[in-house]
DNA sequence: CAATGTGAACTTCTTCACAGCG
DNA sequence: CGCTGTGAAGAAGTTCACATTG
Protein backbone atom coordinates (compact mmCIF):
# COMPACT_ATOMS: atom_id res chain seq x y z
CA UNK A 1 0.00 0.00 0.00
CA UNK A 2 2.90 2.70 0.76
CA UNK A 3 4.96 1.81 -1.66
CA UNK A 4 8.71 2.12 -1.84
CA UNK A 5 8.61 3.59 -4.93
CA UNK A 6 11.39 4.80 -7.26
CA UNK A 7 12.17 8.43 -8.64
CA UNK A 8 9.42 10.33 -7.74
CA UNK A 9 9.45 14.38 -8.61
CA UNK A 10 10.18 16.47 -5.50
CA UNK A 11 7.51 18.96 -7.08
CA UNK A 12 5.52 15.77 -6.90
CA UNK A 13 5.60 15.37 -2.76
CA UNK A 14 5.54 18.84 -2.38
CA UNK A 15 1.92 18.54 -4.03
CA UNK A 16 0.84 15.49 -1.88
CA UNK A 17 1.14 18.03 0.67
CA UNK A 18 -1.22 20.29 -1.02
CA UNK A 19 -3.46 17.23 -1.76
CA UNK A 20 -3.11 16.27 2.08
CA UNK A 21 -4.66 19.89 2.83
CA UNK A 22 -7.39 19.79 0.78
CA UNK A 23 -8.72 16.18 1.73
CA UNK A 24 -8.48 17.42 5.28
CA UNK A 25 -11.27 20.39 4.58
CA UNK A 26 -12.91 17.86 2.41
CA UNK A 27 -13.13 15.63 5.54
CA UNK A 28 -14.15 18.80 7.87
CA UNK A 29 -16.70 19.19 5.81
CA UNK A 30 -17.74 14.96 5.52
CA UNK A 31 -17.31 14.93 1.85
CA UNK A 32 -17.13 10.93 1.62
CA UNK A 33 -15.37 10.65 -1.47
CA UNK A 34 -13.82 12.73 -4.50
CA UNK A 35 -12.91 12.48 -7.97
CA UNK A 36 -8.81 13.19 -8.98
CA UNK A 37 -10.50 16.51 -10.59
CA UNK A 38 -12.44 17.93 -7.53
CA UNK A 39 -9.20 17.60 -5.13
CA UNK A 40 -7.18 19.36 -7.87
CA UNK A 41 -9.12 22.41 -8.50
CA UNK A 42 -9.28 22.39 -4.76
CA UNK A 43 -5.57 22.07 -4.26
CA UNK A 44 -4.46 24.07 -7.49
CA UNK A 45 -3.39 21.61 -9.61
CA UNK A 46 -4.95 19.32 -12.67
CA UNK A 47 -6.69 16.22 -13.01
CA UNK A 48 -4.03 14.14 -14.47
CA UNK A 49 -1.33 15.93 -12.08
CA UNK A 50 -3.37 14.63 -9.09
CA UNK A 51 -3.32 10.88 -10.45
CA UNK A 52 0.08 10.90 -11.74
CA UNK A 53 1.43 11.87 -8.67
CA UNK A 54 -0.49 9.50 -6.60
CA UNK A 55 0.58 6.68 -9.42
CA UNK A 56 4.19 6.77 -8.01
CA UNK A 57 3.02 5.34 -4.82
CA UNK A 58 -0.30 2.95 -5.51
CA UNK A 59 -3.74 2.80 -6.75
CA UNK A 60 -5.80 4.47 -4.09
CA UNK A 61 -9.02 5.05 -5.96
CA UNK A 62 -12.48 3.10 -7.34
CA UNK A 63 -12.50 3.34 -10.81
CA UNK A 64 -16.17 5.29 -12.00
CA UNK A 65 -16.30 6.34 -7.85
CA UNK A 66 -13.14 8.86 -7.40
CA UNK A 67 -11.23 8.67 -3.94
CA UNK A 68 -12.24 7.85 -0.46
CA UNK A 69 -11.49 11.63 1.72
CA UNK A 70 -10.52 9.66 4.88
CA UNK A 71 -9.00 6.60 3.21
CA UNK A 72 -6.26 9.00 0.82
CA UNK A 73 -5.49 11.40 3.53
CA UNK A 74 -4.68 8.49 5.81
CA UNK A 75 -2.46 7.39 3.01
CA UNK A 76 -0.89 10.65 2.22
CA UNK A 77 -0.09 10.77 5.72
CA UNK A 78 1.42 7.54 5.94
CA UNK A 79 3.30 8.45 2.57
CA UNK A 80 4.79 11.83 3.81
CA UNK A 81 6.30 9.76 6.48
CA UNK A 82 3.89 11.59 9.31
CA UNK A 83 3.03 8.82 11.18
CA UNK A 84 6.30 9.40 12.53
CA UNK A 85 6.96 11.78 15.56
CA UNK A 86 9.40 14.05 14.65
CA UNK A 87 11.45 15.38 17.27
CA UNK A 88 12.78 19.11 16.39
CA UNK A 89 15.14 21.39 17.51
CA UNK A 90 14.61 25.09 17.19
CA UNK A 91 17.63 27.10 15.88
CA UNK A 92 16.95 30.76 16.52
CA UNK A 93 14.40 31.85 19.08
CA UNK A 94 13.54 35.87 17.44
CA UNK A 95 10.97 36.88 16.01
CA UNK A 96 10.61 34.20 13.33
CA UNK A 97 11.18 31.13 15.96
CA UNK A 98 8.22 31.88 17.74
CA UNK A 99 5.82 32.51 14.58
CA UNK A 100 7.34 28.94 13.81
CA UNK A 101 6.89 27.96 17.50
CA UNK A 102 3.33 28.93 17.62
CA UNK A 103 2.36 27.36 14.51
CA UNK A 104 -0.71 25.04 15.03
CA UNK A 105 -0.32 22.42 12.66
CA UNK A 106 3.14 21.60 13.76
CA UNK A 107 2.50 19.46 16.75
CA UNK A 108 -0.87 17.97 14.81
CA UNK A 109 1.56 16.94 12.34
CA UNK A 110 3.84 14.97 14.29
CA UNK A 111 6.55 17.98 14.65
CA UNK A 112 7.32 18.26 17.87
CA UNK A 113 9.31 20.90 19.20
CA UNK A 114 11.65 19.36 21.87
CA UNK A 115 14.24 22.00 22.15
CA UNK A 116 15.43 25.89 21.49
CA UNK A 117 18.25 27.34 21.27
CA UNK A 118 19.66 30.65 20.81
CA UNK A 119 22.60 32.98 21.45
CA UNK A 120 20.84 35.82 23.21
CA UNK A 121 21.95 35.87 26.92
CA UNK A 122 17.99 37.69 28.02
CA UNK A 123 16.49 34.75 26.07
CA UNK A 124 18.54 31.59 27.53
CA UNK A 125 16.91 30.24 30.63
CA UNK A 126 13.40 31.37 29.86
CA UNK A 127 11.01 28.68 28.85
CA UNK A 128 8.49 28.72 26.05
CA UNK A 129 5.79 26.42 26.53
CA UNK A 130 7.64 24.61 29.21
CA UNK A 131 10.80 23.77 26.90
CA UNK A 132 13.96 26.12 28.67
CA UNK A 133 16.00 27.91 25.95
CA UNK A 134 19.57 26.79 26.23
CA UNK A 135 22.41 29.10 24.46
CA UNK A 136 23.49 28.05 21.45
CA UNK A 137 27.03 27.04 22.61
CA UNK A 138 25.93 24.23 24.74
CA UNK A 139 24.26 22.47 21.54
CA UNK A 140 27.27 20.65 20.18
CA UNK A 141 26.93 19.16 24.02
CA UNK A 142 23.05 18.93 24.70
CA UNK A 143 21.53 18.60 21.37
CA UNK A 144 23.00 14.93 20.33
CA UNK A 145 21.12 13.19 23.66
CA UNK A 146 17.85 14.39 22.76
CA UNK A 147 18.10 12.42 20.10
CA UNK A 148 16.74 15.35 17.05
CA UNK A 149 16.08 14.36 13.79
CA UNK A 150 15.57 17.54 12.38
CA UNK A 151 16.55 21.09 13.21
CA UNK A 152 14.63 23.98 12.18
CA UNK A 153 17.19 27.22 11.62
CA UNK A 154 15.75 30.88 12.48
CA UNK A 155 18.81 32.50 12.64
CA UNK A 156 20.23 35.53 10.98
CA UNK A 157 22.33 35.13 7.82
CA UNK A 158 25.89 34.82 8.83
CA UNK A 159 25.39 31.87 11.83
CA UNK A 160 23.71 29.82 9.92
CA UNK A 161 26.01 27.74 8.49
CA UNK A 162 27.73 27.51 11.79
CA UNK A 163 24.47 26.44 13.54
CA UNK A 164 23.98 23.75 10.06
CA UNK A 165 26.96 22.05 10.69
CA UNK A 166 27.02 21.91 14.75
CA UNK A 167 22.99 20.51 13.74
CA UNK A 168 24.50 17.79 11.60
CA UNK A 169 27.24 16.77 13.75
CA UNK A 170 24.90 16.29 16.65
CA UNK A 171 23.12 13.68 14.23
CA UNK A 172 20.29 15.79 12.69
CA UNK A 173 19.43 14.39 9.00
CA UNK A 174 17.26 17.20 8.11
CA UNK A 175 17.00 20.94 8.10
CA UNK A 176 14.50 23.38 7.34
CA UNK A 177 16.48 26.93 6.59
CA UNK A 178 14.67 30.26 7.05
CA UNK A 179 18.36 31.82 6.72
CA UNK A 180 18.80 33.36 3.21
CA UNK A 181 21.70 31.59 2.56
CA UNK A 182 22.85 28.49 1.23
CA UNK A 183 23.57 25.83 3.04
CA UNK A 184 26.28 23.14 2.53
CA UNK A 185 25.38 19.91 4.18
CA UNK A 186 27.24 16.80 3.71
CA UNK A 187 25.50 13.88 1.63
CA UNK A 188 22.88 12.02 3.60
CA UNK A 189 21.84 15.29 4.92
CA UNK A 190 18.58 16.70 3.69
CA UNK A 191 18.08 20.86 3.99
CA UNK A 192 14.95 22.65 2.51
CA UNK A 193 15.26 26.31 2.14
CA UNK A 194 12.47 28.64 2.54
CA UNK A 195 13.58 32.04 1.22
CA UNK A 196 11.17 35.04 1.70
CA UNK A 197 13.56 37.12 -0.41
CA UNK A 198 13.83 34.91 -3.09
CA UNK A 199 10.06 34.82 -3.49
CA UNK A 200 9.58 38.16 -3.13
CA UNK A 201 12.38 39.13 -5.50
CA UNK A 202 10.75 36.27 -8.39
CA UNK A 203 7.21 38.49 -7.53
CA UNK A 204 8.76 41.77 -8.35
CA UNK A 205 10.47 39.96 -11.49
CA UNK A 206 7.27 39.43 -12.60
CA UNK A 207 5.27 42.39 -12.14
CA UNK A 208 8.44 44.38 -13.02
CA UNK A 209 8.48 42.10 -17.01
CA UNK A 210 5.45 41.69 -18.38
CA UNK A 211 2.07 43.48 -17.60
CA UNK A 212 -0.38 40.09 -17.20
CA UNK A 213 1.66 38.34 -14.25
CA UNK A 214 -0.27 34.73 -13.86
CA UNK A 215 0.31 32.10 -11.30
CA UNK A 216 3.83 31.35 -10.66
CA UNK A 217 5.10 29.22 -7.84
CA UNK B 1 21.40 45.90 -21.57
CA UNK B 2 18.63 44.78 -19.18
CA UNK B 3 16.65 42.83 -21.83
CA UNK B 4 13.19 41.88 -21.94
CA UNK B 5 13.98 38.03 -22.60
CA UNK B 6 11.17 35.82 -23.66
CA UNK B 7 10.52 32.09 -21.75
CA UNK B 8 12.75 33.04 -18.90
CA UNK B 9 12.27 29.51 -16.82
CA UNK B 10 11.08 30.30 -13.26
CA UNK B 11 13.57 28.83 -11.87
CA UNK B 12 16.14 30.61 -13.38
CA UNK B 13 14.62 34.04 -11.83
CA UNK B 14 14.79 32.55 -8.46
CA UNK B 15 18.34 31.76 -8.42
CA UNK B 16 19.14 34.69 -9.96
CA UNK B 17 17.77 36.13 -6.13
CA UNK B 18 20.57 33.75 -4.53
CA UNK B 19 23.22 34.93 -7.29
CA UNK B 20 22.27 38.97 -6.06
CA UNK B 21 22.68 37.57 -2.82
CA UNK B 22 26.19 36.10 -3.15
CA UNK B 23 27.32 38.96 -4.73
CA UNK B 24 25.85 41.17 -2.48
CA UNK B 25 28.55 39.42 0.05
CA UNK B 26 31.38 39.43 -2.46
CA UNK B 27 31.06 42.65 -2.98
CA UNK B 28 31.26 43.23 1.04
CA UNK B 29 34.26 41.09 0.84
CA UNK B 30 36.00 43.85 -1.40
CA UNK B 31 36.04 41.32 -4.15
CA UNK B 32 36.07 42.81 -7.51
CA UNK B 33 35.47 40.12 -9.98
CA UNK B 34 33.78 36.66 -9.86
CA UNK B 35 34.08 33.66 -12.03
CA UNK B 36 30.49 32.08 -12.65
CA UNK B 37 32.05 29.03 -10.85
CA UNK B 38 32.69 30.39 -8.37
CA UNK B 39 29.71 32.66 -7.94
CA UNK B 40 27.74 29.23 -8.39
CA UNK B 41 29.74 27.72 -5.31
CA UNK B 42 28.92 30.73 -3.36
CA UNK B 43 25.07 30.29 -4.52
CA UNK B 44 24.53 26.45 -4.59
CA UNK B 45 24.53 26.32 -8.30
CA UNK B 46 26.46 25.24 -10.75
CA UNK B 47 29.10 27.47 -13.39
CA UNK B 48 26.79 26.66 -16.19
CA UNK B 49 23.90 27.30 -15.20
CA UNK B 50 25.26 30.50 -13.74
CA UNK B 51 26.03 31.20 -17.38
CA UNK B 52 22.77 30.22 -18.53
CA UNK B 53 20.63 31.88 -16.25
CA UNK B 54 22.22 35.35 -17.32
CA UNK B 55 22.42 34.64 -20.61
CA UNK B 56 18.66 35.08 -20.78
CA UNK B 57 19.29 38.69 -20.02
CA UNK B 58 22.53 39.56 -22.00
CA UNK B 59 26.19 39.39 -21.95
CA UNK B 60 27.30 40.91 -18.43
CA UNK B 61 30.93 38.70 -18.03
CA UNK B 62 34.39 39.34 -20.22
CA UNK B 63 35.66 36.15 -21.49
CA UNK B 64 38.59 35.01 -19.32
CA UNK B 65 38.16 37.22 -16.97
CA UNK B 66 34.71 36.55 -15.47
CA UNK B 67 32.21 39.38 -13.65
CA UNK B 68 32.52 42.51 -12.42
CA UNK B 69 30.50 41.95 -8.95
CA UNK B 70 29.48 45.94 -8.31
CA UNK B 71 28.17 45.62 -12.35
CA UNK B 72 26.45 42.40 -12.19
CA UNK B 73 24.88 43.18 -8.84
CA UNK B 74 23.58 46.48 -10.11
CA UNK B 75 22.50 44.76 -13.20
CA UNK B 76 20.59 41.80 -11.59
CA UNK B 77 19.04 44.66 -9.38
CA UNK B 78 17.32 45.89 -12.68
CA UNK B 79 16.39 42.88 -13.93
CA UNK B 80 14.52 41.72 -10.79
CA UNK B 81 12.46 44.66 -10.91
CA UNK B 82 14.37 45.87 -7.23
CA UNK B 83 15.05 49.80 -8.79
CA UNK B 84 11.29 50.17 -8.15
CA UNK B 85 9.88 50.89 -4.74
CA UNK B 86 6.83 48.53 -4.31
CA UNK B 87 4.33 50.06 -1.97
CA UNK B 88 3.15 46.84 -0.61
CA UNK B 89 0.33 46.01 1.87
CA UNK B 90 0.60 43.70 5.02
CA UNK B 91 -2.60 41.97 6.00
CA UNK B 92 -2.63 40.26 9.01
CA UNK B 93 -0.39 41.57 11.77
CA UNK B 94 0.00 38.28 13.73
CA UNK B 95 3.10 36.63 14.58
CA UNK B 96 3.93 35.92 10.83
CA UNK B 97 2.67 39.46 10.16
CA UNK B 98 5.29 40.62 12.88
CA UNK B 99 8.34 38.53 11.84
CA UNK B 100 8.29 39.94 8.16
CA UNK B 101 7.60 43.29 9.32
CA UNK B 102 10.70 43.36 11.21
CA UNK B 103 12.79 41.75 8.48
CA UNK B 104 15.63 44.27 7.90
CA UNK B 105 16.20 43.02 3.95
CA UNK B 106 12.65 44.50 2.91
CA UNK B 107 12.87 48.12 2.67
CA UNK B 108 16.43 47.51 1.58
CA UNK B 109 15.13 45.54 -1.56
CA UNK B 110 12.81 48.51 -2.22
CA UNK B 111 9.85 46.90 -0.75
CA UNK B 112 7.83 49.67 1.75
CA UNK B 113 5.12 48.78 3.97
CA UNK B 114 2.95 51.45 3.76
CA UNK B 115 -0.52 49.83 5.14
CA UNK B 116 -1.26 46.91 7.63
CA UNK B 117 -4.48 45.64 8.35
CA UNK B 118 -5.64 43.30 11.02
CA UNK B 119 -8.82 41.98 11.86
CA UNK B 120 -7.98 41.74 15.84
CA UNK B 121 -9.72 44.98 17.55
CA UNK B 122 -7.28 44.95 20.12
CA UNK B 123 -4.44 45.88 17.54
CA UNK B 124 -6.08 48.00 14.92
CA UNK B 125 -5.16 51.57 16.23
CA UNK B 126 -1.80 50.38 17.31
CA UNK B 127 1.15 51.93 15.12
CA UNK B 128 4.24 49.44 13.77
CA UNK B 129 6.89 51.85 13.05
CA UNK B 130 4.06 54.88 11.83
CA UNK B 131 1.96 52.80 10.14
CA UNK B 132 -1.29 52.59 11.92
CA UNK B 133 -2.97 49.19 11.53
CA UNK B 134 -6.44 49.45 10.41
CA UNK B 135 -9.58 47.05 10.39
CA UNK B 136 -9.73 44.44 7.49
CA UNK B 137 -13.11 45.19 6.80
CA UNK B 138 -11.78 48.78 5.97
CA UNK B 139 -9.72 47.28 3.27
CA UNK B 140 -11.98 47.66 -0.04
CA UNK B 141 -12.18 51.83 0.80
CA UNK B 142 -8.84 52.41 2.07
CA UNK B 143 -6.25 50.11 0.40
CA UNK B 144 -7.28 51.50 -3.58
CA UNK B 145 -6.32 55.05 -2.58
CA UNK B 146 -2.72 53.69 -1.23
CA UNK B 147 -1.73 52.98 -4.57
CA UNK B 148 -0.82 49.32 -3.56
CA UNK B 149 1.57 46.98 -5.89
CA UNK B 150 1.62 44.29 -3.79
CA UNK B 151 -0.21 42.45 -0.94
CA UNK B 152 1.34 39.80 1.43
CA UNK B 153 -1.38 37.85 3.01
CA UNK B 154 0.11 36.69 6.33
CA UNK B 155 -3.80 35.66 7.91
CA UNK B 156 -5.14 32.41 9.03
CA UNK B 157 -5.51 29.76 5.91
CA UNK B 158 -9.74 30.50 5.98
CA UNK B 159 -9.56 34.11 5.71
CA UNK B 160 -6.75 34.26 3.15
CA UNK B 161 -8.60 33.99 -0.18
CA UNK B 162 -11.37 36.39 1.01
CA UNK B 163 -8.42 39.06 1.51
CA UNK B 164 -6.92 37.96 -1.60
CA UNK B 165 -9.73 38.62 -3.45
CA UNK B 166 -10.08 42.18 -1.39
CA UNK B 167 -6.60 43.14 -2.39
CA UNK B 168 -6.97 42.37 -6.22
CA UNK B 169 -10.23 44.52 -6.48
CA UNK B 170 -8.19 47.49 -5.02
CA UNK B 171 -5.69 46.92 -7.73
CA UNK B 172 -2.78 44.97 -5.89
CA UNK B 173 -1.41 42.97 -9.28
CA UNK B 174 1.09 40.48 -7.01
CA UNK B 175 0.54 38.57 -3.78
CA UNK B 176 2.66 37.01 -1.31
CA UNK B 177 0.48 34.44 0.41
CA UNK B 178 1.79 32.62 3.95
CA UNK B 179 -1.54 31.21 4.57
CA UNK B 180 -1.76 27.24 3.86
CA UNK B 181 -4.18 27.37 0.87
CA UNK B 182 -3.95 27.48 -2.67
CA UNK B 183 -5.23 31.34 -3.71
CA UNK B 184 -7.24 31.69 -6.68
CA UNK B 185 -6.67 35.14 -8.24
CA UNK B 186 -7.68 36.42 -12.00
CA UNK B 187 -5.33 35.90 -14.70
CA UNK B 188 -3.12 38.91 -14.72
CA UNK B 189 -1.86 38.62 -10.90
CA UNK B 190 0.92 36.78 -9.52
CA UNK B 191 0.75 34.67 -6.56
CA UNK B 192 3.69 32.92 -4.96
CA UNK B 193 3.56 31.29 -2.39
CA UNK B 194 5.29 30.75 1.27
CA UNK B 195 4.06 27.32 3.04
CA UNK B 196 5.81 26.24 5.69
CA UNK B 197 3.83 23.15 6.16
CA UNK B 198 4.69 21.43 2.47
CA UNK B 199 8.86 22.10 3.21
CA UNK B 200 8.19 20.22 6.62
CA UNK B 201 6.17 17.31 4.99
CA UNK B 202 8.91 17.27 1.99
CA UNK B 203 11.77 16.93 4.55
CA UNK B 204 9.88 14.32 6.64
CA UNK B 205 8.99 12.32 2.91
CA UNK B 206 13.39 12.57 2.33
CA UNK B 207 14.03 11.48 5.71
CA UNK B 208 10.84 9.21 6.07
CA UNK B 209 12.19 7.26 2.66
CA UNK B 210 16.03 6.88 1.93
CA UNK B 211 18.45 6.54 4.72
CA UNK B 212 20.25 8.94 2.33
CA UNK B 213 18.70 11.91 2.13
CA UNK B 214 20.48 14.70 -0.07
CA UNK B 215 19.81 18.52 -0.98
CA UNK B 216 16.29 19.03 -1.68
CA UNK B 217 14.97 22.65 -2.79
C1' DC C 1 44.98 31.07 -21.83
C1' DA C 2 41.13 31.41 -18.91
C1' DA C 3 36.43 31.83 -18.64
C1' DT C 4 32.23 33.40 -21.11
C1' DG C 5 28.15 32.55 -24.03
C1' DT C 6 25.32 29.14 -26.45
C1' DG C 7 23.41 25.59 -29.53
C1' DA C 8 22.62 20.84 -29.15
C1' DA C 9 22.11 16.52 -26.33
C1' DC C 10 20.04 14.93 -22.52
C1' DT C 11 17.19 14.35 -18.63
C1' DT C 12 13.31 15.34 -16.02
C1' DC C 13 8.63 16.58 -15.46
C1' DT C 14 3.97 17.29 -17.30
C1' DT C 15 0.21 16.53 -20.29
C1' DC C 16 -2.50 13.66 -22.97
C1' DA C 17 -5.31 9.97 -24.57
C1' DC C 18 -7.29 5.97 -23.73
C1' DA C 19 -7.57 1.26 -22.09
C1' DG C 20 -9.37 -0.89 -17.95
C1' DC C 21 -12.48 -1.49 -14.35
C1' DG C 22 -15.96 -1.01 -10.81
C1' DC D 1 -21.08 5.05 -17.78
C1' DG D 2 -17.62 7.59 -15.02
C1' DC D 3 -13.33 8.00 -13.37
C1' DT D 4 -9.01 5.83 -12.40
C1' DG D 5 -4.37 4.35 -13.70
C1' DT D 6 -0.63 4.56 -17.07
C1' DG D 7 2.28 4.26 -21.19
C1' DA D 8 3.52 7.29 -24.63
C1' DA D 9 4.05 12.02 -26.50
C1' DG D 10 5.39 16.43 -25.58
C1' DA D 11 7.34 20.40 -23.11
C1' DA D 12 10.48 22.33 -20.12
C1' DG D 13 14.63 22.82 -17.90
C1' DT D 14 19.46 21.35 -17.15
C1' DT D 15 23.91 19.80 -18.53
C1' DC D 16 27.53 19.55 -21.76
C1' DA D 17 31.01 20.65 -25.07
C1' DC D 18 33.20 23.87 -27.43
C1' DA D 19 33.86 27.74 -30.35
C1' DT D 20 34.85 32.49 -29.10
C1' DT D 21 37.03 36.35 -27.24
C1' DG D 22 39.38 39.77 -24.25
Amino acid sequence: VSSPARRVPGSAVRRLSLYLRALERLEAEGVPTVSSLELASRAGATGPQVRKDLSHFGSFGTRGRGYGVPELRAQLWEILGLTHRWRVALIGAGRVGAALFAYPDFRRRGFEIVAIYDNDPAKVGRRWGGIRIRAVDRLPRTLPRSRIEMAILAVPAPAAQDMADAAVAAGVRGILNFAPVQIRVPAGVSVNHVNMAVELESLSFALHTTREGGETS
